[in-house]
DNA sequence: AACTTCGATGCAATCGATTGCTTTACTCGA
DNA sequence: TCGAGTAAAGCAATCGATTGCATCGAAGTT
């Protein structure tokens, strides 16, 4: 069928292992027959099969990325950079959707294993313990979680979350509410405690929720932000603070002028809603450049990798100031 | 390092001919042996290895899926569908993103073939001529694009255009445009001429662009639309139809007071803009899950594809009234 | 009882590449 | 001139599974 290393070898009479190492060890051949082999190999369109060079080397040159929601704006900018910079370092990209799942998160990644080199598992559900698991098996970096002996790249939100804190409070805002994200998010713990230790005794904040992070759930606590008595709000992520905003318009609640809302992640979304929403800028499309590097950078070392510390990288996370904040009524 | 089919025969005392044969054709072995092979195997932690199954079998039970741009709203819910029908049928799902580059997108296909059974080419934009060249080394579905000779899904926009204008005419309006897409996209020529048609001698309708499917371009036009005194704009896609609202909206013109706009995709976005958005609904998520199934039954039969007509599956779309529609003014 | 038949299993080739080891042949030094 | 040293290329094992063929024994046929 396809052309291979065999008809390389006979059309340039040569042993197949010649081929090879005409290929990858081009200081280990002749030139005159490295120039005859790659001739060859050019007019028949010779391309190896990364299926047995799989096999023999054990390396896949694919890596998977685990994502919790591919439909949640916050990923795709992502998945695209990651995508990006691992085909230009020749690795192909599984992509896979834990529909918000922590079991299918785990499942994906052991599916997956057996045929990539590494595994990028972004904002996971799944716990430490279990992550830990996994990475005995496969090597792994993670994405807005960080773990001791695993790589990882994070969002520096405690920054953020202090930045739009403080936004709100310059602003005279004296009543906040967290509108909180997963339990099982990483970064949901540190805007959390990022946002309540910013406030301090200046004034109060209230945590409301669990929530699944989209819409729904935003509008679905919009009645008893209402009833509360905030005049700011943080939420999780962009999607809930959409949400919140509808959901607090429709009750006859404005925004900014009796609520001000702040998101977090400025998806395509928070530009374009009206009023259009004040967010805290994430580097997504850094953060899967990063992680691609970093499992490359592990996985690809000469295996005692355990003695290796991890590498963690902490990106910076700015305020955009926008429609939705103002001072309070 | 893994456990491999040689522990399972030692552990089981069986050659791994046997192993192989009771995990997949359990009728050949006794069902003793077929017993004892499978509980070795699970004390083991026994999982094949895809690899070494792909050389020998030459199915890789891997499926390439490129699109045109990740970040584009349209996407995500279609490649989250794909991927969670793929994986139902044990096939893991490459996603890569062409970056709206024909050239990147030949490519990309070219050297997703080395390993995948099959590619789902969503909204190309290559040339037929380029699909067909690259339909010969590998099995192909597409996306939005229908070619003889190759599956594919298409959206109807022939009828979501013509629902749309039909609305639009029964507003009354008169003076029409349709913001067009790439030149190279199969469904904008679908708009185009389905619009065309639909206003027949009723009215009259301006075609601007093609443009880039994206908000920028949509507000670039907004000018031209203003001065251009047409009380009614069908845009290609949601991307540029906000966009267009935004550009409008800043050069003082009141939407839908004084222009109605019509978007095609039902992103997140439309319902989240302001004023919500007037759309043509399409099923992204059937699109991606018919798009998989399409190619594993082509692909997926007995090697004799080219005697077998092409299937070609057709989606029906809709169209959802919402606040960027009214009467001209 | 001899002979066919067939089910169950083992054997070994194969997929396409990589790689340690061996062979070949040429160069160089004494 | 001869042996050592070395660069270049061939040989063959290997990765982990699949699969056509060979073998063997038990059951069925006459």
């Amino acid at each position: 069928m396809a052309v291979t290393i065999k008809d390389v070898a006979r059309e340039a009479q040569v042993h197949i292992s010649t081929v090879s190492r005409a290929l990858s060890m081009p200081h280990r051949v002749r030139p005159e027959t490295r120039a005859r082999i790659l001739e060859a190999a050019r007019r028949l369109g010779y391309q190896p099969s990364r299926v047995a060079r799989a096999l023999t080397t054990g390396r896949t040159y694919n890596i998977g990325l685990v994502v919790a929601d591919i439909a949640n704006p916050f990923f795709p900018p992502m998945i695209k950079a990651a995508e990006h910079t691992a085909r230009a370092r020749d690795y192909h990209l599984f992509v896979a959707d834990a529909s918000e799942d922590p079991a299918i998160e785990a499942e994906l990644v052991d599916a997956l294993a057996k045929q990539v080199d590494g595994v990028v598992l972004c904002a996971p559900r799944i716990s430490n313990a279990n992550i830990d698991r996994l990475a005995q098996n496969i090597p792994l970096a993670l994405v807005n979680r960080k773990i001791d002996g695993i790589p990882s790249v994070t969002m520096d939100l405690a920054e953020g979350a202090r930045l739009a804190v403080t936004h709100l409070l310059d602003l005279g805002h004296r009543r906040l509410a967290y509108v909180a994200g997963p339990r099982q998010s990483w970064t949901n713990t540190q805007i959390r405690r990022s946002a309540a230790g910013t406030v301090g005794d200046e004034a109060e904040i209230e945590v409301i929720g669990p929530n699944t992070p989209n819409e729904k759930a935003g509008t679905e606590v919009a009645k008893r932000i209402a009833e509360s008595g905030v005049t700011a709000v943080l939420a999780y992520n962009d999607l809930l603070a959409i949400g919140l905003i509808q959901g607090l318009t429709d009750l006859g609640v404005d925004v900014p002028g009796d609520v001000s809302v702040i998101g977090i992640d400025d998806t395509v979304l928070a530009r374009l809603a009206k009023p259009s929403l004040t967010t805290i800028i994430v580097p997504t499309a850094d953060a899967g450049t990063a992680a691609i590097d970093l499992l490359l950078q592990y996985a690809g070392g000469d295996s005692d990798l355990g003695s290796r510390p991890a590498a963690h990288v902490s990106l910076p996370t700015k305020l955009a100031v926008r429609d939705s904040t103002a001072p309070p009524p």
